[in-house]
Parts: C-alpha cells; sequence; structure tokens
DNA sequence: TCGAACTTTCAAAATTTACTGAAAGATTTA
DNA sequence: TAAATCTTTCAGTAAATTTTGAAAGTTCGA
C-alpha cells in the first residue's frame, strides 16, 4: 500500500467510528486528515482532499476548535488560515472525554438531582426503588467522572513514556 | 413532581443522551422505560407507554437483548413474553462500554494493522511520522482496553459496597 | 473609501436514519 | 388440523441530520 492510500483509508475509517460515537463524518474526516498531515491546510486544502463544500468545511473545523483537538495557525505574510491538529493521540482522547462529559454528561445529573425531589411517602417501595436507582446513576457517574478528572490530570501520562522509547 | 413524572422525565432525558452518544433515542427510552419499571413488561405495555410500534418495540427490544441488558421473561401460564432490565448500573455500564470495543473499536484496530504496511523507505520522514501515530493510536487503545477489561472482571466492584449502605 | 481575498452564515436540498403497520411466521391450545 | 394469540419482518414513509452553495460579512492594503 501507498502512503497517500494508507492515508484515505486511515480518513475513511476515522470517519465511520465518529459516526458511531455519535460525531458526524465530515468532522472526523477533517480531524484525521490534520492527524495525518504534518503541515497545517487552509480551507480550501481541505475542501479539495475531501471533496467537500466550503460552508461544511468551515462549520466543522470551528466545531473541531471548539473541542480544543484543532487550532487555528496564521502564517506570517498569508492571507488565509490555517488548521492543525493536536498530535497527542492521549491529549486529544483527554480532552474529547473531557468536553463529552461537561457538555452531554453534567446537564443530565442536573436533571436527575431534580427528579429526586419526589411528592409522597420516601418509605413508599415504589418510590424508594425509583429514587434509589437515580441515586445509583449518580454515583456511578460521579465516581467515573473523578475518575476522568484524575486522568486528565496527570502531569506524566503513560503515553510520554512510550513516546520517548521511540528514540531508543 | 410526582412519581409518574419523574419516570416519564427521566426515560425523556435517557432517550436524548442515547442519540448524544450514537444510540437511537427509542432504543435508550425502552432500556430507561424498563429500569425503573419494577415488574417486566410486555411488548404491549411498552408501546402503549411509549406510543411507539410494535415493529419499532420488537426491533429495539431485541437490540437491547444483544447488548445483553435486558432479558426475556416468560411468567407461567402467559402466552406473552415480558422483558426485564439489568438492575445494576455497573454491570450495565460495562456491558456497554465492553460490547461498543468488540464492535466498534476492535474493527478498527484491525485495519490501523493493516495500514502500517506501506511500501517505501521506512526512514522517509512523512512514512515515519504516519507510521508513528498509528502505533500511538494502537497503544493508546491496548491501554485503555486492557483497563476496561480489568473494571469488568473486578470480581468485587466498589458498587456492591455502596449497594450495601443502603441498609445501614 | 474601495475592492480583492478570504471567512461565515443559513435556507434549501440531499442524504441518512428511524418508524410504522400490515402481512407473514411461530407457537400453543382445543 | 384449525383457530387464536402472539412475535417477527420489511417495504414504504417519515423524521432528523448533514451538506451545499450563494450571498452577506470581514479584513486589509492601497
Amino acid at each position: 500500500m501507498k502512503l497517500t492510500e494508507a492515508k484515505q483509508q486511515f480518513i475513511l475509517n476515522w470517519g465511520v467510528l465518529g459516526t458511531q460515537w455519535g460525531i458526524n463524518r465530515t468532522m472526523a474526516q477533517i480531524h484525521a486528515l490534520l492527524l495525518v498531515s504534518i503541515e497545517p491546510m487552509s480551507a480550501d486544502e481541505i475542501m479539495a482532499e475531501l471533496k467537500i463544500s466550503r460552508g461544511n468545511t468551515n462549520m466543522n473545523v470551528r466545531e473541531l476548535m471548539d473541542w480544543g483537538i484543532v487550532e487555528k495557525i496564521l502564517k506570517p505574510g498569508e492571507r488565509k488560515e490555517f488548521f492543525t491538529a493536536e498530535k497527542d493521540i492521549w491529549v486529544v482522547a483527554m480532552r474529547i472525554i473531557k468536553e463529552r462529559k461537561r457538555r452531554e454528561v453534567e446537564p443530565v445529573l442536573v436533571v436527575l438531582e431534580q427528579l429526586k425531589e419526589i411528592e409522597g411517602d420516601k418509605n413508599d417501595k415504589d418510590i424508594k426503588q425509583f429514587i434509589s436507582m437515580i441515586s445509583d446513576i449518580q454515583k456511578f457517574s460521579n465516581q467515573a467522572s473523578k475518575g476522568i478528572d484524575g486522568m486528565v490530570k496527570m502531569d506524566e501520562h503513560w503515553f510520554t513514556g512510550t513516546l520517548l522509547k521511540l528514540f531508543k
């Protein structure tokens, strides 16, 4: 397999994985493209490479920047904006997990808290089991949340170690 | 808030969370419904409660069973089939994570392995950086995979402890 | 202040995904 | 074996999401 072909395959597969996890195909593909590109790319280059429209490119690049895994680069003397992806996979994964927690899990936790305020006899069998289930979900989420925060905060992640091995 | 209302809210919110994670709304809602229902429910009851068609009910219940978080219950003397959800949230979460890994992540890992077989000079800067990135993803995935397997296999999970506290 | 070069927006169109309902299939009882 | 009861399938339809492309907006040098 040629390098170009391998890169294309990688982009395609990253796109599929993205859709399965609720991320749109194009966004995942742009991310993959920037991951395999050494040089930062302009909107025009991304459009040409993935054969997508200008609007689509713009929206998804912005979204990737919101997630904190792509950043805008300005080259001196160039009018165009260029984009580049965070290359450390550990950092990428942690940013994504952290962000999803903030955007998706936390709002649900707020609702769960409200659902525990139920009118009626707290000793009633049905009410008891409902509150207990909600509490279980909260406990699980808090536990998971703590675990993630711990990982994200790690100064020295496992990855730094493995990366150094590449230079023997 | 009344208990019935709280249950409905829970079902709605679970549905939203589901879609954000790439699971279809109805499937998540049926799961939520069975979670808050003490008694196993028949297809007809699920249909009535969520106002969905028979076909939709059948397909999503089957899918939930494939995921191993809902099971079929046969009541003696009853012709109908009833369904009930695994109530231990820890077990539910582990099954889901394990299953997604198997279905979605593992196939991608197979592809990644193939992508490393690139024609050309392995010392070429571009080839080197590409292979190194693929390797990084593999390392990360393997590490995460091991972590999950470890958690799933734990005989005594934290949750059992917190559950017992409910009985003081 | 103008206009060239570029970015952003968003309504409409295209695509993808989910749902319905009727028909076929299965299982049990008589 | 037939009828009754329940489950499964799937083609067609509906709904949701994504993408396009043209127009509006922005920035900057002259």
